[in-house]
DNA sequence: AGGTTCCGTGATACCTTCTAACGAAAGCGT
DNA sequence: ACGCTTTCGTTAGAAGGTATCACGGAACCT
């Protein structure tokens, strides 16, 4: 992280700005949701009138692009320092959870649901392919990977069309448990964060726990 | 489901354009989200004026709380109208995916990102609450329900913390494998609906179908 | 047929995103 | 140090959104 590239003064405030802007964006996303998200609403809190941000941000979109990114980033970032750490699976699952939790619109940026006509840019699905590497290393790490049962259709699924985006190959095993993983973990998280489990009366924190002690086992 | 309550040919008619309105309005969230839903947008599209509509909805907001109303209407008697007819828990994991992938927009409705300030009234509650028990009757009708592991730290959890809302009480292995099914199977269909998994190269039926496997075992 | 109720309209206020044109400020080169 | 150039922030305005109001007309009910 040497330089990120402003010389000039000019292009240090550049950046400065645009880090302010995002830093109210995000104060914005956490107490009403990133769909009320309001560029005018933002600039006034600066002090600004409205079309001024317009000279950082092409527009509304590019600004939340620029915020998914970001998240991605934060979160390939995290799971990567505590990964570099030696944690091990169960670490990663404990720090993604608590990255969910400190953020949850922040999470829901990035898995809660599409925009239907939304393509995300090739860097930031290469952070993302980067977030899944870094679990599917964890997985590969974890276990001697006992075989599979007998009947394992999804398996030798996986085994003809393993990998994706260049990625190097993983044993089938350890796709499937990444898979599961992922969206066992990813179910428990957007749930929770969406509030469906209140008034159940039960702590999601347990079921997240007893969902990764599963997905530990041997057999997951 | 005998007379919706309209006799007169007043209230026959604003029933009518009521359900004209929001079968404009899944169009519309369909193709391009709910935060997209325009109440002048559907209006014109009818060949009336924007405050026409204000005649039947109180709002934009009231629209989508009846979207979301009949969505979990539509679900819990998709599902109840499935174990009615002797579906079993994989029968209804199945049902609940086509469900699902019929129209992805009302799917992210109700298990989306959510509002952070929303609330759902009371009757929605309802309504999930039954979408709830119908899972729970399956899972309770499912397997003699061979007992935990010894090292089941939310199995007793939810044995001090089991039932919601005026719920007749379930064993707490019965529980936990609703909740297992409900997190996921929600992982996996969530995470497929937002195209998490284009580009990784395998089918995530099969991995919806190796999820509901797992679930279906004695011991999950 | 008369009276009342309801529907749809246009006008209006206020919000949003976003473009365009202008003035001012700041950096850069000489 | 001075001038040129680039950039910044502004106001004005278009286009579209939510939502309220008052009014004319149609439909219903008695």
């Amino acid at each position: 992280m040497a330089g990120t590239g402003a010389d000039t003064p000019r292009e240090r405030y550049r950046a400065q700005v645009r880090e302010e802007i995002k830093a109210h964006a995000w104060d914005q996303i956490a107490t009403a949701g990133a769909s009320a998200l309001s560029v005018n609403a933002i600039a006034k809190r600066m002090g600004l009138s409205g079309p001024a941000l317009y000279r950082y941000f092409a527009g509304r979109d590019e600004l939340i692009t620029e915020l998914v990114r970001d998240a991605y980033r934060s979160l390939a970032d995290t799971l990567g320092a505590a990964a570099a750490e030696g944690a091990d699976l169960a670490g990663l699952a404990h720090v993604l959870r608590e990255w969910a939790l400190a953020d949850p619109q922040r999470y829901f940026l990035i898995y809660g649901t599409p925009v239907p006509g939304y393509r995300a840019p090739e860097d930031t699905t290469a952070i993302a392919d980067e977030v899944m590497r870094t679990l599917v290393d964890a997985c590969a790490a974890l276990a001697p990977a006992g075989p599979e049962t007998p009947q394992a259709p999804f398996a030798t699924h996986l085994l003809g069309h393993r990998g994706w985006a260049g990625d190097q190959p993983a044993p089938p095993e350890v796709l499937h448990r990444f898979l599961a993983f992922w969206t066992r973990l990813h179910g428990v998280l957007s749930l929770e964060l969406a509030g469906h489990f209140t008034g159940m009366g039960f702590r999601p924190a347990l079921l997240f726990e007893a969902e990764l002690e599963g997905l530990l086992a041997p057999r997951f």
